[in-house]
DNA sequence: GGCTACATTGACGTGAACGTCAATTGGATG
DNA sequence: CATCCAATTGACGTTCACGTCAATGTAGCC
């Protein structure tokens, strides 16, 4: 069903451009940063389903306000199997720290969106009161 | 109770600063973006409950991952009151625009917070595993 | 083979968000 | 009054996240 349903499905970077709305120099950017790690065709790009799944999590990232080193933190750690004790205690470690900034957001999204809603109804009080007083006029 | 309770209440550069964890260079950043206007006491800047509260949503922003202009736009629509029907009227479509964004961040918080749960998950499951084969050898 | 059209690479440019440093300056203190 | 300290003001530097432009390569099509 998905595009991640079919394994072996791969994408040019103006296809992952377009899905995704970047461009394809801020997809080449990301890839000298290393986030992602794309085969080649000769000289051309192609990405796999993982590297689709990377770019997706990258601007998910974004779009919660974390740089791009952070990311590739996160993103690196997420797919790199840890196995010994201490490497597993510092990735949980790590997760922590990640859900504790996520929670503090949702506070911060719960306390703006009450705070537009307040905004929201005055105005559309004010706004019924405009429209009566036109109506008087 | 707190600070904003009392509304004569002013306070300095450096007392914000050390309050919201910036450093004053970045306060009178904010300021030259125009997001504060603090008063003068001759050269020296004076901040009211208004200017701290307006600091405190912009810092919010900030970790919503919102730009400087996104949140000057933001904060000065917010306390500035129109009273004309068209203004109304566009005040709420940014409004909603606004709930729009914020509820995609939600969207996206709640599903990393999902598989954040799951790699906790499985790097436990790997730990107790980890333990065991040492208690073996 | 020639033309077109897109992909790559490298280099430089840019806007945002401050940091940093030097030079003043106004106030408090001995 | 001399001194010290914190605040201010410019000016320039820096990091991040790309944009932009030029040169080159290459795949497809007639």
């Amino acid at each position: 069903m998905t595009a991640t349903a079919r394994p072996g499905k791969t994408f040019t970077i103006t296809e992952l451009a377009h899905e995704f709305d970047v461009t394809p120099r801020a997809i080449r950017f990301y890839e000298d940063l290393g986030l992602l790690e794309p085969a080649r065709a000769g000289r051309n790009r192609v990405y796999s389903g993982r590297d689709r799944t990377r770019l997706k999590l990258t601007l998910r990232g974004k779009r919660l306000g974390f740089s791009l080193q952070e990311i590739k933190q996160l993103v690196t750690m997420y797919d790199t199997d840890s196995d010994t004790a201490p490497q597993l205690e510092a990735f949980l470690g790590a997760l922590a720290a990640h859900r504790q900034q996520l929670e503090q957001q949702l506070e911060d999204i719960r306390v703006t969106l009450d705070e537009l809603t307040l905004h929201e109804g005055r105005c559309r009080q004010l706004l019924v009161a405009a429209n009566r007083g036109r109506k008087k006029a």
